[in-house]
DNA sequence: GTGCTTAGTGGTAACGTTTCCACAAAAATT
DNA sequence: AATTTTTGTGGAAACGTTACCACTAAGCAC
């Protein structure tokens, strides 16, 4: 059927063993890598990747596993971690959990059984407390998300700074009766609403702080009602991409206007933020940086194993536009 | 090291083909499934699935190449291919192009060295016409972009009749001075274009086509360009949702107002496009389905290969908003 | 009771590579 | 010139599965 390395060795005229010593590493003279490489040719052989990982015990697959690819932020660092596997001549393995548990347990036995070379993964509050390193033959660098302490290479925003830093940002143009909309099912909900809470106490003012599952539709209707309540915010804070997107079409379905009925601050610097007017301020997050360095901590770990575990914690920019514009003076 | 196959098989104390049945299909009794699941459970054996794929002649695996996994239309058929994979047991590898034929080309024999049960692929202009059935082992399905005719089963718009709605929509509008803005590098920017002129045409008016590539920057350069010159068209058809906010970015740091300045109608109905003032005429595709369809299709060649090549084109829908509001009369 | 199917099991040969080992010839060292 | 090292090569044993074949024991029809 299809053609092997055999063939390929009878059509060149030398063994087995020569042929892939020819194709891979391995001393091989001019002149027989030459005939190897016509008989490749010839035949058309294309090597047999299973086989190769079979007995090579190297699969060159690295694991992927994140809420939604949807989401802007993954898909961003979904192609950086990409393209630095493929420079690398490693293959992905991408896998979509939609912040389930139950999927989250099925996706990490799969990448037990592909033997990937190693894992980056986002992981739901749920699981991140039961992730034992021991129970995984490869290493896995967390993104997004802090795992137990210390236990996983990690890198993520310093979600409670950039938190601040919109906190900061609106109690300045005269903002203070100021809520949050965060995602619940994630660390990283967690520590901006630490984060805000703690930048809002410093100025002496209370937050109010909510929780909504992690979709667009989730947001706009949580948005939605808080809107309608007779004491509803001057602003809020909105801890991703999606949710803004929420945020936003609740306040025009409301007819309020941004941001003189309601102000938004929120993450991810999407195109669009800047395009609807006033303009979204927002965090923007360095997601090519978080890709790319996820896969650097990944190669670092495979070279040295036993280094101690790293933590890297990128920071945010903060985009001020429109939608935070200064409160006029009472 | 790892556990394997036979260390189960002496823990269950059975033999090695027994636990394979047991595991898979195969007659086996209940009380040995029972051994078998124990010793599993006991010592967390987890399958090779390389050594499964190599065996067995069955990868369960696709492929899934695009442009850019950025691009919202491809990141929403993306899930839905992979929705669909991971339903029916297969995984999928994901290939960036970024549309250059040289990494199609690549990409293109990696799928082969992987032995892919099947792929779907969006590919160039450039490599579409180099595309032989008979140099692959594995069925291939089109997504978005015409191949050579009747050669693979395809999944893509109706393309010419979208334009046409656009262009009928603008006109009906009072709008007759109408460019168009499409992509160079694939076979739909193309048929976009014919689908344009010809409803131009019909209409007895003359339109012009401006190619660009791929990207937001490229977009809105040219935008910026078209613009400034001094008999700018009214309205400015654009091809997809990444054009659009170049479009969109040109036209507001030229100042120029949507739609009493340049009305917008694209394609790609992105949840922003409602949002950004005073929103954005496009053709919503079904994206869910043309990952669903580009799957099925899939499924149903593996199952008869010698079945005649099917093309299924589908409708997009005309959501019309305030960026092709009618011209007051002259 | 004899033959015939079928469920359940074990042994073993693949699947297509890479890697280890042995070995010869050539090259480099003493 | 004798020796050690290096270079290039082939044979064969893995890697961890599944699939094929052979076989036993049990069930069924006559």
């Amino acid at each position: 059927m299809t053609v092997n390395i055999k063939d390929v060795a009878r059509v060149a005229g030398v063994s087995v063993s020569t042929v892939s010593r020819a194709l891979g590493e391995g001393p091989v003279s001019a002149e027989v890598r030459e005939q190897v490489q016509a008989a490749v040719r010839a035949t058309g052989y294309k090597p047999n990747l299973s086989a190769r990982r079979l007995r090579s015990q190297r699969t060159q697959t690295i694991g992927l596993i994140v809420a939604d690819i949807r989401n802007p932020f993954f898909t961003a660092v979904g192609r950086a971690v990409e393209d630095a596997a493929y420079r690398a001549g490693m293959r992905v393995i991408l896998c979509n959990t939609d912040e389930d548990p139950a999927r989250e347990a099925l996706y990490l036995t799969l990448m037990q059984e592909e033997r990937v070379t190693g894992l980056i993964f986002a992981p739901t509050r749920a699981t991140v407390d039961r992730l034992q390193a021991d129970t995984l033959d490869f290493p896995m660098v967390l993104i997004d998300r802090a795992g137990p302490g210390g236990q996983f290479d990690t890198v993520l925003l310093d979600n409670r700074e950039a938190s601040a830093t919109l906190v900061d940002h609106l109690v300045s143009r005269g903002y203070t009766r100021i809520g949050g909309l965060f995602g619940a099912t994630s660390t990283t909900g967690v520590e901006r609403r630490d984060g805000y809470l703690a930048a809002m106490a410093a100025r002496g003012l209370t937050g109010e702080a909510r929780f909504v599952p992690p979709s667009v539709d989730a947001a706009e209707s949580a948005a939605a009602a808080w809107l309608r309540e007779p004491d509803r915010p001057q602003a809020l804070l909105v801890s991703n991409g999606l949710f803004l997107t929420g945020v936003v079409k609740a306040a025009r379905a409301l007819g309020l206007r941004i941001p003189q009925d309601i102000a938004v601050a929120g993450f991810d610097n999407e195109p669009w933020t800047e395009l609807v007017e006033p303009g979204l301020t927002v965090i923007e997050q360095p997601v090519e940086t978080i890709g790319r360095e996820a896969m650097a901590l990944l190669f670092q770990r495979l070279k040295t194993p036993d280094a101690p575990t790293r933590k890297v914690v990128l920071s945010g920019r903060c985009v001020a536009r429109g939608s935070t514009a200064a409160l006029p003076r009472a």
